[in-house]
DNA sequence: CGCAATCATCATATCAGCATGCCTAATTCG
DNA sequence: CGAATTAGGCATGCTGATATGATGATTGCG
């Protein structure tokens, strides 16, 4: 479903979701949080930085943190990130090259629902959703 | 979504499903057919015959057919074949150990839902319904 | 400034899935 | 029976994802 890397990525990205409005965080502290390789875990993050999803610091006090709101992040966001260029809705379930629209193979209607199914789904699923926080409503006030 | 070994594994079955009533097919017929590397798919076969999914005859004239009607097998039925010991859907998002029912991660149902989703469709989708021929209702009279 | 913390990068090792080839056993046709 | 045909299994190399380690670049702080 989702790689390795992606999943770190996701599960880092709760971290500083959780996190979020205070300081940095560095790579070492993720890293022993998630219980995750340090250094490739710097790679993902790094990913995520050029993507615009993460901000960097440099120097004492620095780290990563979340460049926008934890709501406004998708899971999608993140897996695309690391998913192949040819995304994987083009090749077809029947035949590794990609369907023509006019003659699809002829499985390509049922397929086609099932990946882009499991994709809306993460599409719609924000980070927010995941860390047990109500960041969609008010970051306050919980009854 | 399907490791390569999966997609051969659907791809013979769509072929077999295409010939089901004929004479077997032999695994180097697949192969040509598919354009699949001949050795590699005899193993996917074999673990598709231990199952139950095929039958197998040996001798000229023999080969792989299936042991069922095409829409008698499911997408997942082959998928699983081929699947981790462990699945998926038990290990969650944010940590690899099988959450705690009565405790789950912040992310298990949000992440359950949509494993399980993507795992339902593919059992709904039987092979039938992938190969191009109406085999749900009748196998003769197509308007 | 100079040092320490931290990001960013490269180079390499490890591992699983994938692919290939060859060998043996079983089965069927002539 | 013997040759042809195929299943079943073993050994090996290839490739990309994963993991580890070392090094340079940048920044804050005393």
């Amino acid at each position: 479903m989702l790689s390795r890397t992606a999943k770190y990525a996701v599960r880092a990205v709760v971290v500083l979701a959780r996190h979020y409005g205070k300081r940095p965080v560095s790579a070492g502290e993720i890293a022993s949080i998630l219980g995750a390789p340090r250094n490739y875990l710097s790679k993902t993050l790094l990913a995520l930085t050029r993507r615009g999803i993460l901000t960097s610091a440099r120097g004492p006090g620095g780290g990563y943190a979340l460049a926008v709101a934890p709501h406004a992040i998708s899971v999608a966001d993140i897996a695309d990130v690391f998913a192949d260029p040819m995304p994987e809705a083009a090749r077809c379930l029947l035949d590794d090259s990609p369907c023509d629209p006019k003659h699809p193979c002829s499985a390509h209607r049922r397929w086609t629902e099932i990946t882009l199914g499991a994709r809306a789904s993460m599409r719609r699923t924000a980070i927010g959703n995941l860390c047990g926080e109500t960041w969609t409503t008010s970051v306050v006030g919980r009854p």
